[in-house]
DNA sequence: TCGTTTTTAGGTCATTTGTCCTAATTCGTC
DNA sequence: GACGAATTAGGACAAATGACCTAAAAACGA
């Protein structure tokens, strides 16, 4: 097999086990099971395990960075914009009740441990600050934008926990309805106060 | 030393660095290393690792339990109290900056690992969301008294999540002072319709 | 075919949990 | 004080696991 195409279901494979196991508990020979390789193979593609957490944490980034800026290229308005991110909670609802949301889970865990990925894991909760921050900015609430976006980013954090950790019930959609209400009131006050 | 005594230093210590260090991150070694016994003494008092998380677990659920308690014993309003258990986290600051909630943070990383301890690390939220329950019933909410316990333990998560990410802003303080604002307008909404 | 890339199989080394043992020390009780 | 029970120290050791490494084989392209 083409080596970049091995690296790449390496990191596919890894990805998602970093998700649904933590990344402390994912060896590489669990990794090496899910792609089908060998653990030689695998040291082949891969130097360290910090390695493949660099792999992971770039392909997150660039899938994230790939969506939002889909969603501003089909030219909505920034307060569908918007409005899609929070549902993104809905898109995800099964795998984050199963495992929480893959971005605040991965963060937590290596912050915990002073991990040196830690910086690079914050750089993702970054692009999606920065994404939202501009589009607040566009709704017009300039210098309140970028606490917004903070708002925004936290209130998802804390639902994905508790969804997480109450899979069983129907909090999540109840959330997802209130913050949607929040955001057109936010939405019609910038609108008189331009 | 008294028996009791000993297990209780033990308990104290692994409680600290399952909340700073994570649970799977501390070994054995490093809680005998911090109460200063032997290996051997440790296995007197605990057989199993999940022994010392029961036990933490059952710690924590006593000292939150007498927290919430003595908010609700020293009779002051429904809507004080709530205010103060969002204050938690102006009072808990720097420990939230440095290694985001205990409660949530252990449920979090149990419940990726399909851990044991998952139920016994839940019921500190059911804690959490009952007695928030409670107040808000005593407030007048009435049916909607464990959505708004499940959104206030929903935000103050996100809020422990983002303060982590971000120690160095003022984020937390932000929120909380916006959380608060809220209460005083869902307690005067309450307090007009009866 | 030849040389490079990719893969495999295997092993090393360190760490951690958990078990077990012995001897010393402390403690409660008489 | 004496005696037995409880507690502690300090280790040896097995089993498991995971990160990391090497060398030979296989696949592949020119």
């Amino acid at each position: 097999m083409n080596a970049s195409a091995t690296r790449d279901s390496i990191v596919t494979a890894a990805d998602e086990l970093f998700y649904t196991r933590g990344f402390e508990a994912t060896s590489f020979a669990d990794v090496a099971a899910v792609v089908g390789i060998s653990r030689g193979n695998f040291y082949y593609h891969f130097k360290t395990k910090d390695a493949i957490l660099d792999a992971v944490i770039t392909r997150r980034m660039k899938s994230r960075d790939d969506m939002l800026r889909s969603w501003v290229d089909c030219g909505q308005s920034p307060k569908d914009s918007i409005g899609k991110f929070i549902r993104i909670l809905l898109m995800n609802n099964e795998k984050i009740r199963a495992y929480g949301c893959p971005i605040g889970t991965l963060f937590t865990e290596l912050s915990k441990r002073d991990h040196p990925g830690e910086p690079a894991a914050r750089a993702l909760f970054d692009l999606f600050r920065q994404w939202l921050r501009h589009r607040f900015e566009d709704l017009g609430c300039g210098a309140d934008a970028d606490q917004l976006a903070m708002h925004v980013l936290a209130r998802s954090q804390g639902v994905a926990t508790l969804a997480n950790a109450y899979p069983d019930e129907p909090f999540l959609e109840t959330e997802v309805a209130q913050m949607l209400a929040w955001l057109d009131a936010i939405a019609a006050q910038h609108a008189q106060t331009p």
